[in-house]
DNA sequence: GGCGTTCTAGAATATTCGTAG
DNA sequence: GCTACGAATATTCTAGAACGC
């Protein structure tokens, strides 16, 4: 039982939102929680393309293609929705409508600076809430 | 717990054996057991590309990419492997070496003409062994 | 019990990461794992075919022509996988598509300039578990 | 008995679907 | 409507068991 585990869903987690090659996954202010852009997180994990274009999805990080199932991973690990993300899509026009609304989640396992809590992410099954 | 849920494994398997669209999966001459070709089968369904070809995958029938994930799914729903199959590779040399050894694969529940015994395909789960 | 002996998996293993007559299995980064190239791997170790010609095996290392096989032993040698290698996919186009993706396999007794370590590659035997 | 190969199964995570709240 | 969760299947990684040498 790794959250370590490289192809386990904790280190892609944590990958994902400290890489600068997506921009779908991204620290709040406080680097408590995450902040997802559903639509971008659809084009540029998921591989739905803007209609048109070939789905050609090169880095498969999930082999899933619904963006609810990503949802469930994040419960499976603790992860709680907190509302809205602040101010995003009313000042700034930052392009072509790229971005959509933003999701807050939050885990206290899962802080920016803490990877040491990242073990304790674990996957809630019937035998690990037993143990907690 | 539906073998016949087209988004099941069952269902898929019995879709994939009698669609002429596919060469890697056929029906024994008896129509009683699978002739699988692994190296066809990882071609035009696990999206592997014969060298020098992106890996355009259409028609995703399964989300993994490895060909034992495949045989797990046979043995689960209750697939013995009964041999090599016959005569492949002797006498007609099929154009361009694309066919591999045969693997033959059988279940009581699978057979060509008795769609009506594919109900009894049921995942090995602990609980459904126990009722066995 | 050897470790070194040139017919046993060790030895083996050992000269064909060494070797560089065969890109399929190398040293990461560090030296400390192994990074499999499965379809090339085939090609060169198993026999398998491009497609056209005979598989006409020189060397045979193996005598299988399953890559499960080989999977097999890594694992009865303590051998664990790590994830997905690195940088494969991603940014760099590697020519005519000849690599898949890269598995990466460790071992606290297989290392690139440990060859001391070498005997400590243990066929896991019920009696060489209770010894651990 | 040890080791290599093969076939199958155990156990954990991942994905999907439905539904309670 | 919507968030979270249960339960079933799917996928992955590792191990058990049988057989031959």
């Amino acid at each position: 039982p790794g959250a370590l585990n490289p192809s386990h869903f904790p280190a892609k987690l944590w990958q994902l939102v400290n890489s600068p090659r997506f921009g779908s996954v991204r620290w709040d202010a406080r680097g408590e929680g995450l902040l997802i852009d559903q639509r971008l997180f659809e084009r540029e994990l998921l591989g739905a393309a803007p209609a048109g274009q070939g789905a050609a999805l090169t880095a498969a990080f999930f082999k899933t293609r619904n963006f609810a199932s990503f949802i469930r991973q994040l419960n499976l690990y603790g992860f709680r929705k907190l509302g809205l993300g602040p101010l995003q899509g009313l000042a700034g026009g930052d392009g072509a409508g790229l971005a959509g609304p933003l999701l807050h989640f939050h885990s206290p396992h899962f802080r920016r600076d803490r990877l040491d809590l990242l073990v304790h992410l674990q996957h809630l099954t019937r035998a690990n809430k037993a143990t907690l």
